[in-house]
DNA sequence: TCCGTTGGGTTACGCGCAGTAGGTTACGTA
DNA sequence: TACGTAACCTACTGCGCGTAACCCAACGGA
């Protein structure tokens, strides 16, 4: 360590000194920024952390990227552009409705099962902050959600109590998206937007799948 | 300006000297900071600016909230249990579940059309990050659902626009907070959480109205 | 072969904010 | 009136940010 006077180049992807083509360089600093932003959320990612696992000295990072959320943005744009692709190809070509939700949704969920964290950094909107204040956040939103599906569960009392669960996260993102859209469209009245939300709501309520008796009441248990 | 020597005790909410108790001055460093969080976002929120505007020296900020986090949470908590009271109160004694979505969804967008800037702060999501980042995060979102609702449209063209654009985002909402609380709960399987998901899509797509016929194409144009 | 130019890179500085250690003053109470 | 404690402050250390000013290897004419 403690590289001093630029007596060893550590040759970056075969580029003799330190000197990289412009273009190789925003790539590597890109995947590092990834990384780092992943680990420690953006609000303790330090600018000086990134140059120094990229051995480069901070002015590199505004030549390329203008600002700290200019890398942010860069970041975000390329995770985000990969996932939709894929989840755009994914529903693109489906032969029905049915099938493309249901498609859509798969390639959806195996994004996040695949790599979790990095989905967080773009869809999650958590790892914006660090990562005991985001846990702490999401404490917050599961207590009104419980409460959802409290009143839920009084007006559905068989319902799949997993299924009720899902419903009022499902419910409670919904509503947060389009009280964020509507903050963007504010010419649309209240009135047609709870109507949007309500379909919304009202259908996947009536959906919701009863439990299965539990069959296992009282009998033997498996030893 | 330019308070210099404790000269002039500016007696805060009426009482003497800076000297105040301790309940009360964490009341009013609340409602301070809230208000500068908003305005701010929580990265570019500085406890020195709190500080400065509460006439109080720093160490009062670590001594009440621990930390930064501490005191960002402190607001989160207030206003969320403020919002999810009147919330969850509108949804409880409804006669049915057909009236507890309606008058719960009501509650929550009337919340958002009172005082949007704080709903943001909590619900929103966004106002972690300064102005301008937040809204080009924003776009962002609205890239991926605008192509969700261009693939709707391929399977519903006659359905309304608006529709079609509030299912997309909700969806999209739904399908980040189920992501997230995946997340939380891993032990559930892929599919279990796709087939509520799409439990949740399907339904609401089935429910979109369509568009009302344009009954002014081709009319005399009103003067 | 020399020389200007350009592209990739650096050192160094000033600033402001975060936390904390240790001291000070008002207030209640015996 | 003397003491403990609650409220508050000054001052210090340290770090990361963003920028100005400079450096130097390579390349392409003339």
């Amino acid at each position: 360590m403690a590289v001093s006077k630029r007596s060893a180049p550590e040759r970056v992807g075969g580029f003799k000194h330190g000197r990289v083509p412009r273009a190789v360089r925003e790539q590597q600093l890109l995947e590092l920024a990834e990384r780092l932003f992943i680990e420690s959320g953006y609000g303790a990612f330090s600018i000086e952390d990134l140059c120094r696992e990229a051995g480069v000295s901070r002015p590199i990072i505004y030549d390329h990227f203008g600002s700290r959320d200019g890398l942010y943005l860069a970041c975000l744009r390329r995770v985000r552009a990969e996932f939709e692709n894929t989840l755009i190809n994914a529903a693109r070509d489906a032969p029905d409705a049915e099938a493309a939700i249901r498609q859509g949704a798969d390639a959806f969920f195996t994004i996040i099962e695949r790599d979790p964290r990095r989905w967080s950094l773009v869809y999650g909107g958590l790892s914006e902050l660090g990562g005991t204040l985001a846990d702490q956040i999401y404490e917050l939103r599961t207590d009104t959600i419980d409460r959802i599906s409290a009143i839920t569960t009084r007006f559905a009392p068989h319902a799949d109590r997993e299924a009720v669960t899902a419903h009022a996260h499902a419910v409670s993102g919904a509503g947060e998206q389009m009280g964020r859209w509507w903050l963007h469209n504010p010419d649309i009245p209240r009135e047609r937007i709870v109507d949007h939300f309500c379909t919304f709501a009202r259908m996947s309520f009536l959906q919701l799948p009863m439990a299965e008796p539990d069959l296992t009441a009282g009998s033997v248990p498996a030893s």
